[in-house]
DNA sequence: AATAAAAATGTAATCATTACAATTTTTATT
DNA sequence: AATAAAAATTGTAATGATTACATTTTTATT
């Protein structure tokens, strides 16, 4: 596997909100970084550490945990708590929505504005986080539920 | 702690419904639904188990999560995931959000219809369940950090 | 009362996450 | 370059929520 590509906007962004807050772009923090601007989609920690441990082998789930705090924490990253037990971590931080599929359990994002939602209903509040999900089957997953059943019958 | 009030209606509709499903009304389920109708808000398993210990000190924990789960699967009770590693468990199941204050830790309801939402960038898809949940700090909270801060300078 | 089915229990197992002490690496100072 | 201090990383053990499962208790049916 090929690193982030450096021209990852997303990934360079990051590396220099890393260096503002003083934060060292060690190799294993920026690999935990790249492993969330690539391909995975809303990876949990269990997956990133599987991901990269091919890479490099040494690399800690403690560590891969340490670093998904520290990113939540300076706003890089925001968790999803879609599935119960199951923290996701997603590098898109721009207000949008989610749809998890319950067949191959993907997680969609869905373009939706929210932070208007809700104003007056919540004046006097102050809303840090706003999170919405969908849950139900893909269209994918659809489509290949009534080819099995063309076949089957 | 005197039983559910037998005229709240959410209570005698979901006793209807299990009837209807073959579930036995035993002691046990009623307490637990007992317990979801009332003042508790999205109240834990651990939360319903000790709520419920004092009355029925025999009441297992195990018998709380069958039940639910059995509550969950006839769409008497919703679960909802705002908090990581923390099932909390809403008997009203009509469509509406959350907010959780991350000061006291409650779970406030807000009147939102969801149903609406991102209707064309998911057609194709089958949704089954609708979830938004905002995170911050509830009024009484922002009132009582002014309070003190008022206190301390 | 005998029997079968359903419900409930307690214990152990699982899984994600955290705590923490020990070790390694990096950085700053001499 | 040597040394000390700070930061990062590791591995192991602990925690906490949930589930698995075998056993016991309760309920309904004959
Ligand atoms: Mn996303
Ligand atoms: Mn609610
Ligand atoms: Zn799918
Ligand atoms: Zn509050």
């Amino acid at each position: 596997m090929i690193g982030c590509d450096p021209m990852n906007s997303r990934y360079s962004r990051a590396t220099q909100q890393l260096k503002k807050h003083n934060i060292r772009l060690s190799n294993r923090r920026l690999k935990v970084l790249e492993c969330l601007c690539n391909k995975l989609d809303h990876p949990t920690a269990d997956q990133i550490f599987v991901n990269l441990h091919k890479e490099v082998p040494s690399l800690s789930k403690t560590t891969i945990y340490n670093t998904l705090h520290t990113l939540v924490e300076i706003g890089l990253v925001r968790t999803l708590n879609i599935e119960a037990n199951k923290t996701r971590y997603d590098i898109i931080t721009e207000d949008h929505g989610h749809f998890g599929c319950q067949t191959c359990g993907r997680i969609f994002n869905v373009n939706i504005e929210l932070e208007s939602l809700a104003k007056g209903e919540l004046s006097g509040f102050n809303i840090w986080e706003r999170n919405l999900y969908f849950k139900g089957i893909c269209q994918k997953c659809l489509l290949n539920k009534n080819k099995n059943r063309e076949v089957v019958y």
